[in-house]
DNA sequence: GTAGGGCTAGGG
DNA sequence: CCCTAGCCCTAC
C-alpha cells in the first residue's frame, strides 16, 4: 500500500517540479526508486536537484519554504501555510522549521504519554503502515492534531522543549507519503509539503519518526546508522511485524523509494592530517588542498575540505578569517571560559582536528583563540586567556552561529573583531591555536622584549578599542575605526599567512625590530585584558586575536608580544590571526605580517583618530596604537612621509577596510580618508581604478600636488571600493579589487608606510608594527612573494645585488635602532634565494610563463616556507606563477605594501593596474607586479624592471629619492631611477605609473619600499631569528614582504582573481580573497552593506 | 572556486 | 530531543 496517505498527492506539491511528478509518484508510482528521474526537475533545481537527487529524490527540493517556523525567524506557522500548495512554499528556504515542536500545544501532557501513545499509533499504523491516510485515526485524534497547526509561535527559540507529542496514523502516513514524493531523507521539504500536514513537527522528528517506526526502512536507506537496530526490535515487540511491514508495503515493495542523501564518510585520520597540512601549506586554498591524493580516494571535494576544516579547525578557520560555524563558536566561547587563562600556550596542537577537540576542548582556551571560531574544538591548549571577557563578544561570535547575519552585523564582523576586540577570545584562542600549530614556535621567540614600547600605549588603546571597537563597530561602523580594524586585519591577514613558517622567524626578527611591536602586542593583550582582566594574557591573544584590529594596530606585536610573554601569547598570533584571513597565514604570518600590517593600521589609525573625530572607540584604539606605533617608530620618520599623513589616512583606510571588511565593521572606511583628503572615498571606487589608471593617474597628479591627495585616492581606490562592501570586502578590495589592489595597496602601505612611518623608517616602523601583527603569517607570503619577486629576479638580476644591498641598507637605517645585520639576512637571505628565482620568474616570465616559473617559485616558496605551511605563501608563489593570476596576487600583494610604504603611488597604478580590473593588463599587471614584489629589490628590479615590460612608466618613478628620511627605503635601490617615488611625489607622478604601468617602476620602488620594510623586519628577527627558526627562513620573506601590502595588492588582483586568484593560493592571496570571500562573510561579519 | 549557510545523518 | 559533523546548495 502506498500508503494511502494518499493525498498526495500529487497534488499540489508544487515544490519542486519534479515533485510534482514524483509527489504523483509518492503514493502510487512504486517506489521505485529513482523519483530523481521522475522529477527531473523541472526546476532549475534539476541541475541542483541533481546533486541532491544524489539524495533521494531527485530534486525533490529542498526547501520549502514555507513554513519554516518555528524556529527562528519566527515562524511562521508552519503549516499555516498549509496547503498552500506547493508553491507558494518555496521559497523561504530558511527558516527552518525544526522546532516548530514547540506547539506549544503539544505541551504537555500528551508528551509523556506520547510515547506510549506511540506505540498506539504504531499499532495503529502498523497494521499498515501507512494507515491510509484516513486513519488519522485515532491516533490522529488524539491529540496531535489539533496542535499540529499550532506551531505558531515559535517562540522563537523554543527554548522550551518540545514537549513530547505523539504521532498519529495520520502523521505517519503523511509522512509516508512524504517521503515517497520527496524522497526519504527529505525531511524538510515533507514536512513543508502544504498537503502534508504535521503536527509541529520538525524534521528531525520526522527523521526519529521514520528511524523509529520504519526500522527496516531506515536500515535501507540509513546503511550508515549504527543504531537501527534498537528501534527496530522495540518496534518488533509491540507489533512484531509492524517493523517490516512498516517498512515495506504490503506488497513488500518498499514504502519508501529513495534516500537522498549520499552515505557519509567521516573523515579519516589521513584526512584531517592531509588537510591540516594542506591548509599549512596552501591555506585555504582547498581546490589545492583537494588535489591530495587522499582526499581523492574518498571523493572528497574542495568543499567538504572546507568543511571538515571548518569544523576540525574553527579556530584556524575563524583566524583565516572566515566565518565560524555557530557552534564552533560556542564551543569556543565555552572553552574560553573555561580556561581562563592560557597557559602556555601551546601550542601545539594544530593538528588535532576538531575530531579530537573534544578532547581538547577543555582547554579550549586557547581555543577561545580561536575564538572566532570557534570552537569547535580547538585545543586547548592554550589557556588562552580568560576570556573572560571577551568572548563574550566572541560569544557573540560565537553566536556567530546563528550568525549568519550578514556582515553587516557586526558581529560576526564583530566577532572578529569582536573577537578580536572584544574578546577577542577568540582571537586569542585561535591565535594561541594557530599559534601553536604554525607557530608554536614563534610563540616563543618574542616575546615581550620587542613589546615594550609600544605596548604601553597600544596596549592601553588596544584594549579600549578593541572593546569599543566591537561594540562600536558594530554600531557606529565609524568608518574611521572600522577602517583600521579591517585593515590592519587585511594586512595582518596578509601577514599572517606567510606566517606560520615565516612567523618565527618573523617574530624574532620582529622582535628585535620593533620592539613596539611586540609592545603593542602586549599592549593589546592588555587591552584586551583589561577587558578579561585576568588572563592579560589570554586576553592578549584573544584581543589579539579577536580584534585584529587592535592587534593590527598595535601591534604588530602581539605577536610579539605572543612571542615573548607569552602573552598571551600569542596575542600576535591573535592579531594577526584576525588579521589574517587566513589561517594560513597564521601562524607564521603573524610576526611578520602583522608588523608590516600593523603599521599601517597604526598610521591610519592614527590619522583616522584625528581626522575622524568620531571614531568610535575601535577608531580611537586604532588611533592609539597606531600613534604608539607611530611614536615608537618614531614618528619621525615618515620619511616617506609625506605620506605619512596621507598615507596614515590611507592605510587607515585601507587597512580599515581591510579590517573593517573583513570584521564588518564599517564599511566606509573610505570616510577616512576623505577626512584627510579631499577625495572622498567614495571617490575611491573601484571604479577608478578600473576606469583608469588615468583616473587614477589624474588623481595622482592632483596627488602629487598634493600627495595627500593622491593617497587619498590611492586609499580609496584600493580600499575602499571594494570595501566598500564588507570586511571581507575590505579586504578583498584590497585584495581583490586589484585596481583597487594597487590601492589597497595602497592602503597598506600607507598604512604601513604611514602608519610607522617613520621612524626610523617609516617603514620600519610601521613595518615593525605591522610586522609584528602580521608576522608570520605576513611572513611568508611575503616572504615568498615579495622576498621572491623583490629578489632581484624580477627586477633585474644586476639589481639584484643592490637590491639586496639596498635592503640592507635600508634595513639598517630603519633599523637603526635593529640590527640590520639581522638581516634578515638571514631570512632574507632565504627569502632571497627564493626569491631571486621566484621574483625574476615571476615577475617577468611568471605570467607568461607559470609553469616553469612557478615551479621554481614553488620551490622557493617552500624552502622559505620551510615552515610549514605558512606557505600560502609558497603556494601561493607557486601557483602564481603558474598561473599568472597569481603572480599577480603575490603582487599585488607585495604591492600594497610597496604602496603603502612608498606609497607609492606607482605601484599602485602599477598594481591597480595591473589588477585593475582593466587589466587586462594582466601580464603587465604581473609583471608589476612582481615589479612590486622586486621592490625591495626594487632598486636593483626598479630599474630593470623598469626596463621590463612596462617600464617606462618606471621611469616616472624612478626620480625620487627618497628624501632623507626615507632613505631607509628604496632609495637606494630607486635611486637609481626609481627610486623612491614615493617619496617624491614623482612616484605620484610617476604616477604616471598609471602610465605607465608601470607599475613597474612604481612597483619596484614599492618594492623597494617593502623590501626596506621587509627588511626592517628582518632585521629585528635576527636576534630572534634562531628561535624563529623555522621561522627563519620564512622572516626574510617577510621581510621582504612588506608583502602585506602586497596583499592588499592581491586584493586588486583578487579582483582578477578570477585570474589567478583562486590558483594562487598564497597566504596572502588568501588573505585577499578572504578579504573578498569575506564579502560573504563579511557580510556576516559586518553585516557590511554588501 | 569559494564563503556562507542550510539540512540532515547519526549518535547521544 | 539535542548535538555534531558531513553533504549540499547558493550566492558571489
Amino acid at each position: 500500500m502506498l500508503p494511502p496517505l494518499a493525498l498526495p498527492a500529487t497534488s499540489t506539491f508544487s515544490f519542486t517540479a519534479p515533485y510534482p511528478a514524483s509527489v504523483s509518484q509518492p503514493p502510487l508510482r512504486p517506489p521505485t526508486k529513482l523519483p530523481v528521474s521522475a522529477s527531473t526537475p523541472t526546476s532549475p533545481s534539476s541541475v541542483k536537484g541533481q546533486r541532491r537527487v544524489s539524495l533521494a529524490l531527485p530534486s525533490s527540493p529542498r526547501q520549502f519554504p514555507a513554513w519554516s517556523f518555528r524556529d527562528d525567524t519566527t515562524l511562521r506557522v508552519g503549516n499555516s501555510s498549509n496547503d498552500g500548495a506547493g508553491a507558494a512554499l518555496l521559497p523561504e528556504k530558511k527558516g527552518k522549521i525544526r522546532r516548530i515542536a514547540d506547539d506549544a500545544d503539544a505541551s504537555a501532557s500528551e508528551s509523556v504519554s506520547a510515547l506510549f501513545s506511540l506505540t498506539s499509533l504504531q499499532h495503529t499504523a502498523s497494521t499498515v503502515p501507512p494507515p491510509p491516510t484516513g486513519s488519522s485515526t485515532a491516533a490522529e485524534a488524539g491529540s496531535s492534531n489539533p496542535r499540529s497547526s499550532s506551531y505558531p509561535s515559535p517562540s522563537s527559540s523554543e527554548p522550551p522543549k518540545k514537549t513530547r507529542k505523539k504521532w498519529t496514523a495520520e502523521e505517519t502516513q503523511m509522512l509516508v507519503t512524504g517521503c515517497n514524493k520527496y524522497g526519504v531523507g527529505n525531511w524538510k521539504a515533507i514536512l513543508n509539503d502544504p498537503e502534508l500536514r504535521f503536527d509541529s513537527r520538525s524534521p528531525v522528528d520526522l527523521k526519529d519518526r521514520f528511524r523509529t517506526y520504519f526500522p527496516d526502512a531506515y536500515k535501507i536507506h540509513y546503511p550508515n546508522a549504527k543504531t537501527h537496530l534498537p528501534s527496530a526490535s522495540a518496534s518488533a515487540n509491540r507489533s512484531s511485524n509492524s517493523s517490516k511491514s512498516r517498512s515495506m508495503l504490503p506488497d513488500g515493495s518498499p514504502l519508501f523509494l529513495q534516500s537522498r542523501q549520499k552515505k557519509r564518510r567521516p573523515f579519516t585520520p589521513e584526512e584531517d592530517r592531509a588537510l591540516k597540512e594542506g591548509y599549512d601549506k596552501h591555506g585555504t586554498v582547498w581546490a589545492t588542498i583537494v588535489k591530495d591524493p587522499v582526499f581523492k580516494e574518498q571523493g572528497r571535494r574542495s568543499t567538504d575540505l572546507r568543511d571538515r576544516f571548518r569544523n576540525a579547525w574553527p579556530e584556524l578557520y575563524a583566524k583565516a578569517g572566515y566565518k565560524p560555524r555557530a557552534n564552533a563558536a560556542k564551543k569556543k566561547r565555552l572553552d574560553l571560559d573555561a580556561d581562563g587563562v592560557l597557559e602556555g600556550a601551546n601550542g601545539p596542537d594544530a593538528l588535532r582536528p576538531s575530531s579530537e577537540p573534544s578532547s581538547a576542548p577543555a582547554s579550549a582556551t586557547l581555543d577561545a583563540a580561536m575564538a572566532l571560531g570557534n570552537g569547535a574544538e580547538r585545543p586547548r591548549g592554550h589557556p588562552i586567556r580568560a576570556a573572560t571577557d571577551d568572548q563574550l563578544p566572541t560569544t557573540s561570535t560565537s553566536g556567530v552561529g546563528p550568525v549568519r547575519r550578514k556582515r553587516r552585523h557586526t558581529t560576526q564582523g564583530f566577532g572578529l573583531f569582536r573577537n578580536g576586540t572584544k574578546s577577542s577570545p577568540e582571537s586569542m584562542a585561535n591565535t594561541e591555536d594557530e599559534a601553536s600549530e604554525s607557530e608554536a614556535d614563534w610563540d616563543g621567540p618574542f616575546d615581550e622584549a620587542a613589546q615594550p614600547p609600544t605596548s604601553n600605549l597600544s596596549s592601553a588603546s588596544l584594549g579600549v578599542s578593541a572593546e569599543h571597537a566591537d561594540v562600536d563597530m558594530d554600531i557606529a561602523q565609524d568608518p574611521s575605526v572600522p577602517d583600521f580594524v579591517s585593515t590592519s586585519s587585511l594586512s595582518m591577514s596578509d601577514l599572517t599567512d606567510s606566517s606560520s613558517q615565516a612567523h618565527t622567524s618573523w617574530s624574532e626578527l620582529d622582535t628585535p625590530l620593533h620592539p613596539w611591536s611586540s609592545t603593542p602586542s602586549s599592549s593589546q593583550q592588555s587591552n584586551q585584558g583589561q577587558t578579561q582582566g585576568a588572563s592579560s594574557s589570554m586576553a592578549f591573544n584573544e584581543s589579539l586575536a579577536a580584534s585584529p584590529t587592535s592587534t593590527d594596530y598595535f601591534l604588530p606585536h602581539s605577536p610579539n608580544a605572543q612571542t615573548g610573554s607569552g602573552m598571551i601569547g600569542k596575542s600576535a598570533w591573535g592579531p594577526q590571526d584576525w588579521l589574517s584571513p587566513n589561517p594560513r597565514l597564521d601562524g607564521s604570518g603573524d610576526s611578520f605580517t602583522s608588523g608590516i600590517f600593523s603599521p599601517s593600521p597604526i598610521g591610519s589609525p592614527s590619522l583616522y583618530s584625528s581626522s575622524s573625530a568620531a571614531p568610535s572607540h575601535p577608531v580611537s584604539l586604532a588611533q592609539l596604537s597606531f600613534s604608539h606605533l607611530a611614536l615608537a617608530s618614531g614618528s619621525g620618520s615618515q620619511s616617506n612621509a609625506f605620506s605619512h599623513g596621507h598615507s596614515a589616512h590611507v592605510h587607515s583606510q585601507a587597512y580599515s577596510h581591510g579590517v573593517m571588511d573583513r570584521y564588518d565593521l564599517f564599511p566606509p572606511s573610505s570616510h577616512l580618508y576623505h577626512g584627510t583628503d579631499d577625495f572622498d572615498v567614495d571617490t575611491f571606487d573601484l571604479d577608478f581604478i578600473s576606469e583608469g589608471p588615468d583616473a587614477a593617474s589624474s588623481d595622482v597628479h592632483s596627488a602629487f600636488s598634493d600627495p595627500s591627495s593622491a593617497w587619498a585616492q590611492g586609499a580609496r581606490r584600493g580600499g575602499f571600493t571594494h570595501h566598500s562592501n564588507y570586511a571581507g570586502d575590505l579586504i578583498f578590495g584590497a585584495r581583490t579589487h586589484q585596481p583597487s589592489g594597487y590601492l589597497s595597496g595602497m592602503d597598506y602601505g600607507p598604512g604601513f608606510g604611514f602608519g610607522l612611518g617613520t621612524g626610523p623608517s617609516m617603514g620600519l616602523g610601521l613595518e615593525g608594527a605591522q610586522q609584528s601583527v602580521l608576522h608570520t603569517p605576513a611572513l611568508p607570503g611575503i616572504d615568498e612573494i615579495e622576498l621572491t619577486s623583490i629578489s632581484l629576479n624580477d627586477p633585474l638580476p644586476n639589481d639584484k645585488e643592490d637590491m639586496p644591498m639596498a635592503l640592507e641598507e635600508v634595513v639598517n637605517a630603519n633599523m637603526v635602532s635593529s640590527p640590520p645585520p639581522p638581516e634578515a639576512t638571514s631570512p632574507g637571505g632565504d627569502s632571497q634565494d627564493s626569491f631571486q628565482p621566484l621574483s625574476l620568474d615571476d615577475i617577468v616570465g611568471i605570467p607568461p610563463e607559470p609553469d616553469g616559473v612557478p615551479q621554481a617559485a614553488e620551490e622557493h616558496d617552500t624552502s622559505h616556507h620551510i615552515t610549514p605551511p605558512a606557505t600560502p605563501v609558497n603556494t601561493f608563489r607557486a601557483p602564481t606563477r603558474s598561473q599568472t593570476g597569481l603572480s599577480l596576487q603575490h603582487r599585488s600583494v607585495s604591492v600594497p605594501p610597496s604602496e603603502h610604504r612608498a606609497f607609492q603611488p606607482p605601484p599602485r597604478p602599477g598594481q591597480s593596474q595591473v589588477t585593475s580590473p582593466k587589466a587586462k593588463y594582466k601580464n603587465l599587471m604581473m609583471t608589476p607586479t612582481r615589479a612590486t614584489f622586486a621592490v625591495p629589490q626594487l632598486p636593483a628590479s626598479l630599474g630593470s624592471p623598469s626596463s621590463m615590460p612596462p617600464p617606462p612608466p618606471p621611469a616616472v618613478h624612478s626620480p625620487p629619492a627618497p628624501p632623507p628620511p626615507p632613505p631607509l627605503m628604496w632609495p637606494t635601490p630607486d635611486a637609481g631611477d626609481n627610486d623612491l617615488p614615493f617619496l617624491d611625489l614623482h612616484y605620484f607622478s610617476s604616477s604616471d605609473f598609471l602610465a605607465m604601468g608601470d607599475a613597474f617602476g612604481a612597483g619596484s620602488l614599492q618594492l623597494g619600499a617593502q623590501a626596506l620594510d621587509l627588511a626592517q623586519a628582518l632585521t629585528p628577527p635576527p636576534p630572534h631569528a634562531p628561535s624563529a627558526v623555522q621561522k627563519p627562513l620564512c622572516v626574510p620573506p617577510a621581510l621582504v614582504q612588506p608583502p602585506p601590502p602586497p596583499s592588499s595588492f592581491k586584493g586588486i588582483h583578487a579582483h582578477h582573481r578570477g585570474q589567478s586568484a583562486t590558483a594562487v593560493v598564497s597566504p596572502q592571496d588568501l588573505f585577499v580573497r578572504h578579504g573578498r570571500d569575506n564579502k560573504r562573510k563579511r557580510a556576516s561579519w559586518d553585516g557590511g552593506p554588501k
